[in-house]
RNA sequence: GCGCUCGUAGUUCAAUUGGAUAGAACGUCGGAUUUCGGCUCCGAAGGUUGAGGGUUCGAGUCCUUCCGAGCGCACCA
C-alpha cells in the first residue's frame, strides 16, 4: 500500500470528521512538497475553502491537527497559506523500505490479460539505418518493455518497406554501375552497399536533370524524363509484373540489406516477434478497398482511381487506390491493420512513426472507423519529432545523415577511452572489456535519445552525446557500478539486511529520506510512463534517483558507519537503489554494469 | 493559403496535468576526499516562460490575437 494512498484516505476521513464533508478519493490529490519547505507531501486546500466555509489556512490547520493526532503516518505538519505540508514518519519510510527491499518485483504489475501490438522501426530496404531510426527503435523497444512491466502481453512487429520506386532506384544504379559487387567482394555491410547505390542514383539523376533542363528549357519535364528515372519507373512496372530478372535482383539486394539490418539490430539490442513485408501484403489492402466501395465508404472516379471523401470531417479527398489499380501507402496500412488484428486480436495497437505522418494516421483511423472496424479506438499513433543536428536538418541526399553503425562505432571508442582513463577494469579479459564499452556506448546513446519527450523534436549534438557526465546514461551506470562495489565489500564483511531494522527507532538523515521517497515513487512513475507511452518519464526518474543517491553518498558513511544498525540499513538502501536503477534502465533497453 | 505541432536560463531539457519563490544538466566561476569508486559531491552567477489580452484564490500550463519555427496538404513510401 503506497504512502500517498494511505494519506489520502486519512485526509478523506479528516474532511468527514472535521467538516462533515463526504469527498471522494479521486477528488483528493497530493503533490511533492517543494524542497524549501518542511515535509514530503503537500495537500492544497484552496479549492476546499468554499465547501468548508473556512479560509484555506484554517482548513489546512484543522486537517493537519486531526491527522497528526489520529494517524501514525505523519510525524509532523505545517501550514503555509493554503498548503498543508506533511512530514512522513521515519518509521513509515523504514517499513516501506522493508517492503521494497523484499519485493523484487516492486512496481511491476501482474498480467492484466490484455494484448498490445507495437509496430516500430519499419525501415526502407534501400539504405542503412540512421539516427532518426535510432530514436524510433529505442522508443519502440522501451515502450514495449514499459508495457510488459505494466502487465500487458506485448508483441513487437516490424513492417519492412521492401517495394516501390525507391527500391528500384538502388537497383537501377547497381545494374548500371555495380559491376557485380557484393558485400563479400567489397567488405561492406549489405545495407551500406545498397545505400551506396541509392546515393549514386541520386547523383546521376541530378546531373541528368541539370543537363536535360538546359537542353529542353523545362525543368519539370526534365525531372520526369531523365533517362535514369525512366529506367527506375520501368523497373517498378516489371517488378509489379513479376519479371524474373528484376525479381531476382530485388531478392538478392534485399537479402544483403536484411543481413546488414540484422547486424545493426543485434548491436542495438532490438528484436521483433514478427516481421511483415509490404511486398507480401499488397492484396489485403486492395480487398479492404473493394469492401469500402461496396459500403460506399469510398468512391471511384471515372479514371478508375478510388478515393475517400473526408471533407465532411474537415479533411480533404484521399486517394486509396491508383487508376492502374496499384496500391498506395494508405492502401497498405488499411490491409495491415486488419491482418494485425487477425493475428493478435489486440486490445491496443501502437504505431511508432514520425510526426510527419500525423495526417496520414488521422486519415487512416477515420477510414478504419468508417469501415466499421471495432478496434479502431484501440489504435494509437505514437508520433515523435525529428532528430536535428546542430548543422541543421538531416538530409540523405546532402550527406548530412548520421549513420547508425558509424555512430555506434564512435561511441564505443569514446567509452573505451573514458574507461581506460578510469582504470578500474584493467584486470578483466579483453572480450569482457569490449562488451563493457558497448554497454556504455549504448547507454549513452539510448539515454540521450530517450530522455526527451517523444513528441518534441530533438537536437542531437554529437559533442554532448558522448559526454559521460551530468544528465547521461553513463552517469547512472556509474552510480550503479559504484553501489555494486560497495555491495561486494558488504558481502565480504557479511553485512546483510535484517528484518528488525524497522523495529528500532532509527533517525533518518534528510538525504536518506529523499532517496527512500525516490524509491517509493517508482510504481507511480512506471504507471505514468505506461499511460503516456513515455520512456522519458522513466529516464527522468532514474536520473533523479541516481542523483539523490549520489548526494546521500557524499553526506553519510555506509560501510564506514560504526553503528551496526545504521550500517545495515544503508547497505540495504544501497542495494535497493541499485536494483531499482537496474530495472528502470532495463525499461529503457539499457544495461547497467557491475564494474566500469 | 489551409491544417497539425512547437516556442521555458548562453545551450540541451524538466516543471507531478491549473499550485508555493519556474527546476536540472552542460558550459562559466569558486569550493570539497586522513573514510566506502572524483565518470562523484557542494556553492555562485544566469529567466519579463516569444509578445499582448482574457478566464480565477492562483496560468509556463486553459481561451484568444499576433510573431517565429518545424511538419503536412503527392496517382512517393
Amino acid at each position: 500500500m503506497y504512502i500517498e494512498q494511505q494519506l489520502i484516505t486519512v485526509i478523506q476521513q479528516a474532511f468527514q470528521q472535521n467538516f462533515g464533508l463526504a469527498v471522494s478519493h479521486t477528488d483528493l490529490s497530493l503533490q511533492p512538497t517543494h524542497p524549501e519547505f518542511e515535509g514530503e507531501y503537500t495537500f492544497v486546500t484552496f479549492p476546499w475553502a468554499g465547501r468548508c466555509q473556512q479560509r484555506p489556512e484554517e482548513v489546512a490547520r484543522q486537517l493537519g491537527h486531526w491527522i497528526k493526532d489520529q494517524s501514525p503516518l505523519i510525524s509532523d505538519f505545517n501550514v503555509v497559506q493554503g498548503f498543508l505540508n506533511f512530514t512522513v514518519a521515519d518509521r513509515v519510510w523504514l517499513k516501506q523500505l522493508a517492503v521494497i527491499c523484499k519485493d523484487g518485483q516492486f512496481g511491476f504489475l501482474p498480467s492484466n490479460g490484455q494484448r498490445v501490438v507495437i509496430e516500430f522501426s519499419s525501415p526502407n530496404t534501400n539504405k542503412p539505418l540512421h539516427l532518426g531510426h535510432l530514436r524510433n527503435n529505442f522508443l519502440g523497444h522501451a515502450i514495449a518493455e514499459i508495457l510488459k512491466a505494466s502487465g500487458y502481453e506485448v508483441y513487437k512487429v516490424n513492417l519492412v518497406n521492401d517495394r516501390g520506386i525507391h527500391i528500384c532506384k538502388s537497383m537501377v544504379a547497381y545494374q548500371q554501375f555495380g559491376q557485380g559487387e557484393t558485400p563479400e567482394t567489397t567488405g561492406l555491410k549489405g545495407d551500406h552497399l545498397v545505400g551506396k547505390y541509392y546515393v549514386q542514383f541520386d547523383q546521376v539523376y541530378k546531373e541528368q536533370v541539370a543537363s536535360l533542363t538546359q537542353q529542353l528549357g523545362d525543368r519539370e519535364r526534365a525531372v520526369k524524363e531523365a533517362p535514369i528515372f525512366l529506367r527506375a519507373r520501368q523497373m517498378l512496372q516489371k517488378w509489379e509484373q513479376g519479371d524474373m530478372v528484376v525479381r531476382a535482383l530485388w531478392s538478392t539486394m534485399n537479402a544483403w540489406v536484411y543481413q546488414g539490418f540484422e547486424a545493426t539490430y543485434e548491436r542495438l539490442g532490438i528484436a521483433f516477434d514478427r516481421t511483415y513485408y509490404e511486398s507480401q501484403i499488397d492484396l489485403l489492402g486492395k480487398q479492404v478497398v473493394e469492401e469500402g466501395l461496396l459500403q460506399a465508404v469510398f468512391y471511384k472516379k471515372q479514371d478508375g482511381s478510388v478515393w475517400a471523401d473526408l471533407t465532411g470531417e474537415g479533411l480533404d479527398h484521399k486517394l486509396v487506390l491508383r487508376e492502374d489499380g496499384t496500391s498506395v501507402y494508405m492502401t497498405q496500412d488499411l490491409g495491415v491493420a486488419d491482418l494485425r488484428y487477425a493475428h493478435y486480436r489486440f486490445d491496443r495497437s501502437i504505431y511508432v512513426v514520425g510526426n510527419e505522418q500525423d495526417y496520414h494516421f488521422e486519415v487512416l483511423f477515420k477510414l478504419m472507423r468508417r469501415l466499421g472496424r471495432s478496434y479502431t479506438n484501440n489504435m494509437y499513433h505514437l508520433s515523435y519529432g525529428m532528430v536535428d543536428l546542430p548543422t541543421g536538418k538531416m538530409k540523405s541526399r546532402e550527406g548530412t545523415v548520421v549513420d547508425a553503425d558509424q555512430l555506434i562505432d564512435e561511441m564505443v571508442n569514446v567509452a573505451a577511452q573514458y574507461t581506460q582513463e578510469l582504470g578500474k577494469i584493467d584486470d578483466i579479459p579483453e572480450e569482457e572489456a569490449q562488451q563493457l564499452y558497448h554497454t556504455l556506448a549504448m547507454g549513452a546513446l539510448k539515454f540521450f535519445l530517450l530522455r526527451v519527450e517523444a513528441k518534441k523534436r530533438l537536437l542531437f549534438d554529437p559533442q554532448a552525446s558522448i559526454d559521460f557526465q551530468g544528465h547521461t546514461g553513463p552517469y547512472i551506470q556509474y552510480t550503479h557500478a559504484r553501489i555494486a562495489a560497495i555491495l561486494r565489500k558488504a558481502q565480504d564483511a557479511a553485512i546483510a539486511y535484517e528484518g528488525d531494522i524497522l523495529e528500532r527507532h532509527l533517525a533518518l538523515q534528510p538525504a536518506e529520506r529523499v532517496v527512500m521517497m525516490q524509491l517509493h515513487k517508482f510504481p507511480k512513475k512506471l504507471r505514468e510512463a505506461a499511460e503516456a507511452y513515455s520512456p522519458a518519464i522513466i529516464a527522468q526518474y532514474v536520473f533523479e534517483l541516481a542523483k539523490s543517491y549520489n548526494r546521500m553518498y557524499g553526506e553519510v558513511a555506509i560501510l564506514q558507519e560504526r553503528e551496526p544498525m545504521l550500517r545495515t540499513l544503508r547497505v540495504c538502501l544501497s542495494a535497493t537503489v541499485a536494483r531499482t536503477i537496474q530495472r528502470s534502465m532495463e525499461l529503457l533497453g539499457i544495461t547497467v554494469p557491475a564494474r566500469m
